[in-house]
RNA sequence: GGAGAGGUGGCCGAGCGGCUGAAGGCAACGGUUUGCUAAACCGUCAUAGUUCUUAUAGGGCUAUCGAGGGUUCGAAUCCCUCCCUCUCCGCCA
């Protein structure tokens, strides 16, 4: 969330931020936000000056009382009229208070982050831009290739029929070697991170509160993405970003342990609500998928440093499992609301001839730390301040084993285990 | 699920109707002392909103002791509801 005091300082720039990310229709809403604060400014000076009053009165009763005041206990009858008067009238200030404050919240909560000047302009993901040189390893693929729906069925190692039976469309089953496939995957991932990039390992609870959720920032804009379980009223975490950020929510970090650096594994549920038909044929979209997630805090000024790491650390994946890949520099009208500058890293499907995103870093400054509370002191004297946070794929399974299936088949329709996965399979082919 | 205990500042911890934004300690910061380090001593040390001024600083007012409501002229303190933590019992992967 912006702060508000940036937003009435600079409407100017919170209005092309807006126009860049394809949003005009929210320009509105930033009016009705400044309005709003006029009018509370007036509520919360009426508000005050009430507190004030009934405050002054306490005390002088207080010190009437202290003293052994006899004649005051008539006054006293006088005195409650007129703070029962009072009191009625500050009852009806304060709501009134409480909903213009409600309304600027929900407008707040909504708004979009800035955009970081490096972010080019643009309208769609057609505008997005290609971010360094495409990153190519030779497969010989002289054969024809099967896509990743006939190499997972002739193997017997992903079953799509079967996991919608338990569960509906998009929830796939990994089978025999296909799961330790999957598996090994995500350890050497984790391990990656963990014993080279200098990441600590986290492993988080899948369901989240709805505070968690608000203060990632997937409430309220994105609820519909997110499932939900009523009778206890917990999500499904739709990416491990939620309850790794949110394990420091509310806390003032120790400056000494600044960046801090996690990687957690997790399972991640999305609904997908109203993206049929696109993309949807086997792992290009599922309602479950497991992910490696990298989540950073970090000083203001050190947080687009870190972002190139987190990028650099995702793609270090891609090249030690020479799977072809390229980075995109989302433009401003394809970038998530929450995020001011975004890396996507796409890999490559010899079957579908396209690329598909595997993985999705991008910097929050202090849109998430605002929102959810996390402060540090950058030296012992100074006030808190917000920490950046960040966060990365590295990677998402679905779209890797994808193209990591469909890179390393052979003409008799097996699978190669790429040699630094083999050591996690136990095995060297499918 | 049942019974009990508890949630106070960056941390620990006192307070249990008005003099408490909150004792004391730790940590932090500034200083004195010191050959250096350490120790000792002195001082400073919450956040947010709003407003004023001789306005890269200072002052006033307001709010904040898990959250929300209530009682009261006045609540960290009393009452109610909820949330969370801990201990014991039950159930269970």
């Amino acid at each position: 969330m912006l702060d508000i005091s940036y937003i009435r300082q600079n409407p100017d720039e919170v209005l092309a931020m807006l126009h860049n990310r394809q949003l005009a229709s929210e320009i509105q809403k930033v009016n009705e936000l400044l309005a709003l604060d006029n009018k509370r400014k007036e509520l919360v000076k009426k508000s005050d000056d009430l507190k004030s009053l009934r405050n002054q009165r306490s005390k002088e009763i207080a010190e009437r009382k202290k003293r052994g005041d006899k004649s005051f206990g008539l006054e006293l009858e006088e005195i409650r009229k007129i703070a029962d008067v009072e009191g009625m009238e500050l009852a009806k200030v304060d709501t009134d208070l409480g909903q213009f404050e409600e309304e600027m919240e929900n407008i707040l909560l909504a708004l979009p982050n800035k955009l970081h000047a490096s972010v080019p302009t643009g309208r769609s993901a057609a505008d997005n831009q290609i971010y360094g040189e495409p990153v190519a390893f030779v497969h010989d693929l002289d054969f024809p290739v099967k896509n990743h729906l006939e190499l997972g069925k002739s193997l017997s190692i992903l079953d799509f029929e079967r996991g919608a039976k338990v569960s509906g469309a998009g929830f796939p089953a990994y089978i025999g070697k296909g799961a330790r496939l999957e598996r090994a995957l995500i350890n050497f991932m984790l391990d990656m991170h963990t014993e080279r990039h200098g990441y600590t390992e986290v492993f988080p609870p899948f369901l989240v509160n709805r505070e968690s959720l608000r203060g990632t920032g997937q409430w309220p804009k994105f609820a519909d993405q997110v499932y939900h379980i009523g009778e206890d009223d917990l999500y499904a975490i739709p990416t491990a970003e939620v309850p790794v950020t949110n394990l420091h929510r509310g806390e003032m970090l120790d400056t000494a342990t600044l960046p801090i650096s996690y990687a957690a594994y997790s399972a991640c549920f999305r609904r997908e609500a109203g993206s049929y038909g696109k993309d949807t044929r086997g792992f290009l979209r599922v309602h479950q998928f497991n992910k490696v997630e990298m989540v950073k805090f970090t000083r203001p000024e050190e947080s687009y440093a870190a972002l190139e790491e987190i990028r650099s650390h995702a793609e270090a994946i891609l090249v030690a499992l020479k799977i072809p890949y390229r980075v995109l520099l989302l433009c401003s009208g394809d970038i998530s609301a929450n995020a001011t500058k975004c890396y996507d890293i796409e890999v490559w499907s010899p079957a579908e001839q396209k690329y598909l995103e595997a993985s999705s870093c991008s910097n929050f400054e202090d849109y998430q730390a605002r929102r959810s509370n996390i402060r540090f002191k950058p030296d012992g004297k100074s006030k808190p301040e917000f920490v950046h946070t960040l966060n990365g794929s590295g990677l998402a399974t679905s779209r890797l084993m994808v193209s990591l299936l469909e890179h390393y088949q052979t003409p008799e329709g097996h699978i190669k285990v790429p040699e630094l996965l083999q050591r996690y399979t136990g095995f060297e082919e499918i």
